[in-house]
DNA sequence: ACGTAATTGCGTCCAGGTCGCATCTAGGGC
DNA sequence: GCCCTAGATGCGACCTGGACGCAATTACGT
């Protein structure tokens, strides 16, 4: 799927919900499309911003939480920062170092069997789309443990 | 151990460190124990200042941050909301229910083999002292999912 | 009792969003 | 092709949760 296939696919699927196209609606769209990782609103914004300098701050949180609710984006919390955001199929979990910021994706059938022990052992049903699992990667822990400098405490 | 044992245990340990004993670090730490659960530090602050309606916000802020530099608390983030606080004795993570907000405290044990398997399988050490695994609890998730209403979403 | 470094109260500031409102516009109906 | 109106936008104010600088206060070793 080419990138405007899928632009053209998301916009389809708001109009058939009722919803208009704009342009800051398909420029945001296309910011994250483009930036491919897990922008924050903010990078987003900026990224809009300088095709289009008048696409508000606002404007983008509330078609990121239409999006959402299009169940086309899912909002992550990677610990202290931000919500970063990145497309809903291919669902993953994060893992995200608390020393370089680093975020690992994680398959979901990975922590399936963890899930199932927990909701059976606990009576708890997981939901870790929302949130992070927070620690720190094998570069930071490993060897140069002196140099794990730069970082995103807890 | 009782009350104020641990209040003149940790005061002790205050004192070793080059601490002050002031009037608020007695009623924020007795406020502390009394308390129990998971209290937020505007929970404490509140109690403090039944008693001390002089103390300050950022009192208590500042006095959690030095408890928790010398070992004494450790802050939870349950979701969303505020962070929470608890003795760092008795270690143990925390499942909290998004339907209800019910915490669920979890033997550090429990959760060991899976860390060892994320270690072992990514390469990542994970570190749940200051983050919650946010989920359902059985009886939000269970036989009455109709009447689960209030609540703190994700 | 004194000196001084630690602590406090206060006010301001910050990030990361959320909301109300007047204005504007997409796009269905004609 | 032009209206009409519901949906979308820009803007600014507001909110929570917490951090910070500063001057005044105070604990406590000597």
């Amino acid at each position: 799927m080419t990138s405007s296939d899928r632009l053209e696919q998301v916009l389809a699927l708001l109009r058939a919900g009722g919803g208009r196209i704009t342009s800051p609606r398909r420029a945001i769209l296309s910011a994250l499309i483009d930036h491919g990782g897990h922008p924050t609103a903010e990078q987003l914004t900026a990224d809009v911003q300088s095709r289009q300098p008048d696409v508000h701050e606002s404007t983008v949180y509330r078609f990121l939480d239409e999006l959402e609710r299009l169940g086309v984006v899912d909002h992550v919390h990677l610990g202290h920062g931000p919500a970063v955001y990145h497309f809903a199929d291919d669902p993953h979990h994060h893992l995200v170092c608390d020393g370089c910021g680093v975020v690992v994706e994680v398959p979901v059938k990975t922590l399936e069997e963890f899930q199932r022990r927990v909701r059976r052992d606990l009576e708890f049903e997981m939901e870790l789309r929302h949130f992070a699992l927070p620690g720190r990667c094998g570069a930071c822990v490993g060897p140069a443990r002196a140099g794990a400098a730069g970082g995103a405490g807890s």
